[in-house]
DNA sequence: ATTTTATTTCATTAATTACAGAAATTACTG
DNA sequence: CAGTAATTTCTGTAATTAATGAAATAAAAT
C-alpha cells in the first residue's frame, strides 16, 4: 500500500510524537495509518506499509487493543484479521485519557490511601500530612472532574470547547455565587 | 538526611510514576523531594538523601530548572545553593502542563500548518483532508480551553474543581443556549 | 596566590526498551 | 487429519536513555 505524502508525514511524525507520549514508535504509527485509512487493514499491509518486523506489527496492535484503541473487524470471505480504529478524536481523546488515567494516576491514589492508612502517618509533622493530604486530594478531585468532562457527548463537547473564554467567567461566577 | 516513612514512601513512588510520565526517575525522586522537604535543599543533601550521584543531581535539577518547576534559594552565610519548589500544587500542576504542551502539543500544531500548507494538501482525498483539518481543529481548541483553565487562580479552581456535576449542566445548558 | 569548596562537563558503563527474525502455536481448509 | 495460512511467542541484537565517577571548571576563603 503506497502512502499519500501527506498521510506518510503524519504518520511518521505521530510517531515521533508518540515516543513523547510514552508511546513506541511503531505503536502510534500504526494507530496513526489505521486512523488515515479509509478501510480496515491487515496486519500484512500494515507490516509491508510501514516497512516494520510481522512481529513488531502483532505486538503494537496487541498494545493498541489493550487500550480499546484499536478493534478487530472481519471481512466476509476474509479469514485474516482486519484492524481499524474510530475516526472521532473525541472518541479516541476519551479512550487515550482513560487509559492514561488507570496507568499513571490510579496507582498513585492507591499509594496515598495506603499512605494515609499506614500507622506511621499519624506520627508524621503537621506540614508532612498536610501536604500529603492536599495533594491526594488535588489528584482526586481532579480526575472525578476530568471524568465529568468525558462522560460528554462529542458535539456538545466541540460546543463547550468553541464557548472558550467564556467558560472561564461562567465557571468563575458560579463559584463565587 | 533521614527520611520519615511516609516521605521515603512518596519519594519513592513518585519516581517509579516519573518514569511512566516521561521523566526520569531522579528528577522525579528530586521533585518529590523538595516538594516534601519544609526547607530548602542542597545539592548534596538530595545526593546523600538519594544515595544517587552527584552529577545525576546536578543535571537532574538544571532540567527541574528549566521547567521552572524548581528554584535556587540562597541561605545567609552559606555560598552553596539551596533549592526549593513550590508547595501549592495547582501551581506545580500548571507548569507541568504548560511544559508538556510546549513539547507534546506545540510541535503537532507546527506539523499540521506545514501539511495544510503543503501544495500536496489541495490533492488529497476529501476523507483525508476533512480527516487532518479534524483532529488539527481538535487539538487547537482543546489547548486554547486548557489555556484558559489554567489561567485560573488556584482558589477558584479549587472551588471549581470542588463544584463537580454542576460544572457538566452548567455547561451544557450554556452550549445549547 | 594557593588551597578549599562547590559545581558542571564529559566519557564510560549500566539498564532499559524497541525491534527483528526464527521458532512455535493456533486456526482454518480441503 | 494433513497441510497451509495466520498469528504469537521467544530470543538475541540494536538503540536509546539513565546514571556513574573522574576530570575540569569556577568561586571563595585564607
Amino acid at each position: 500500500m503506497e502512502l499519500s505524502p501527506v498521510t506518510q508525514q503524519f504518520v511518521l511524525h505521530w510517531g515521533e510524537m508518540g515516543t513523547r507520549w510514552g508511546v513506541n514508535r511503531t505503536v502510534a504509527q500504526i494507530h496513526a495509518l489505521l486512523y488515515m485509512s479509509e478501510n480496515a487493514l491487515t496486519a500484512d499491509e500494515i507490516t509491508e506499509t510501514l516497512g516494520v518486523a510481522r512481529s513488531n506489527v502483532s505486538n503494537s496492535i496487541k498494545e493498541l487493543i489493550s487500550w480499546r484503541l484499536v478493534k478487530v473487524a472481519h471481512v466476509m470471505g476474509d479469514r485474516r484479521d482486519h484492524f481499524e480504529t474510530s475516526k472521532d478524536v473525541w472518541e479516541l481523546f476519551k479512550l487515550i485519557v482513560a487509559g492514561r488515567k488507570q496507568r499513571e494516576i490510579d496507582p498513585t491514589l492507591q499509594i496515598f490511601e495506603e499512605l494515609l492508612a499506614s500507622p506511621d502517618f499519624k506520627k508524621e509533622s503537621r506540614e508532612t500530612r498536610q501536604r500529603i493530604e492536599e495533594t491526594q486530594q488535588f489528584i482526586e478531585i481532579l480526575t472525578q472532574w476530568s471524568d465529568e468532562m468525558l462522560r460528554l457527548e462529542p458535539e456538545t463537547l466541540m460546543k463547550v470547547l468553541k464557548l472558550g473564554a467564556k467558560i472561564s467567567n461562567l465557571i468563575r461566577r458560579e463559584a463565587k455565587g
